[in-house]
DNA sequence: CCGATACGCAACTGTTTCGTTTCGTATTTA
DNA sequence: TAAATACGAAACGAAACAGTTGCGTATCGG
């Protein structure tokens, strides 16, 4: 065991790469990213520049931009919506509420536009956004259709895909030319207007 | 009136500028903004190399490449949506049809991409094409849900953004993992099916 | 025909930014 | 202390591009 928390094997001897350095670069990354640059226009001088580091020390320990834009976006991962599990109506209000405080966080949004864009240029990267940041989502959210059609609270005949398009589309939509930031307001209740007319559907009552 | 066509004041003597080079100019805009490239990356000698041109030409009609891309963007006004105006959900279902063909055009689905990200650095060009794209199709449905509600074929109490966000929200989310470019199939009928559930509701009959 | 203008092409200058290398210093193990 | 490695700063050569100019040719009006 060495004099510090090391545990694995020996230290390689010489002076350690600074977690310090390490960590200022993925932010300065994620940064930059969620102040709406491209991948192809995030340049490493940029990072270095904003991480306050040396070129050098990221090209120390990333190949290319790509390998480190896949270990900082790794970084976002954020918890899972909480469901409480009880009614239908509540979980999907709690799950879009979630979508609209994401949709509110800059650099989520980048992210996501990234996603969108750059799909055929950086397959390796969206590849691993979409695993680690959307389908354990997508996942919770058509667990709670599948066990509304179970219940009754959803129709039986439900088109699980359509309805996840129209839950997350919807919302996504609305905030896209509603609240740009969230520097207006995320109105108050927007998830649960939207569940409920969902729901309920466009038409009349019949 | 001069022996051609142009019945506009003298011909300022010379050799005229080509209508085919201005053409190909804009179409190889285009193309490579088509292609996916950003306003940023999108360079003059690319446009120039795509299109057989020199830069000459380009400089010579457009003072930079915002104003280019500006009066490129002008050509993509597709007609509106053709609408019977006989039943709300036959001109819902005909106006998410076209929504649907649109996102099948990689022109278009970058011409969108670029509205939602470089709104910030292209005020004017994003403008513009708000103006000439996307309002006037608000505008067309808009005035269907509004119809819907004096008709009675859509609820007295319709939250009409919401709806408007549900209805091309959905369709734009589905087709987004559904068929990337019209690659796989654009489900026939999925407008269709869209409408009947949202008119429906996700809820059962109640 | 002549003058004027547009054309495509190639060359040029100046700027930017990239990825790499070099250098002097700092930190660690042996 | 000595060897090894990391650090930040600076400089370097290569590449891409902007915007301009010159050249030979093409197309117009008169």
């Amino acid at each position: 065991m060495s004099t510090t928390d090391e545990t694995r094997a020996a230290r390689p001897a010489g002076r350690p790469r600074s977690a310090r350095a390490e960590q200022a670069i993925i932010d300065a990354t994620l940064d930059l990213l969620g102040e709406g640059m491209n991948i192809a226009e995030l340049s490493i001088e940029a990072i270095a520049a904003r991480a306050g580091v040396g070129k050098t020390t990221i090209y120390r320990r990333w190949a290319n931009k790509e390998d480190l834009c896949v270990d900082a976006l790794a970084r976002l991962k954020s918890p899972l919506p909480e469901l409480r599990g009880e009614s239908v109506r509540e979980d999907l209000v709690a799950y879009l509420e979630v979508v609209v405080r994401d949709s509110c966080d800059a650099r989520r949004r980048c992210v996501m536009s990234i996603v969108m864009n750059d799909a055929e240029r950086h397959p390796r990267l969206v590849a691993r956004v979409r695993q680690a940041l959307i389908e354990p989502r997508r996942e919770v959210l058509a667990a709670v259709l599948r066990r509304g059609t179970a219940t009754g609270e959803l129709r039986a005949d439900l088109d699980v895909p359509v309805a996840m398009a129209a839950l997350i589309g919807t919302v996504t939509w609305y905030m896209r030319d509603a609240g740009p930031d969230g520097t207006t307001e995320s109105p108050a209740g927007i998830a649960e207007r939207i569940v409920d007319q969902l729901l309920a559907g466009l038409a009349p009552a019949a």
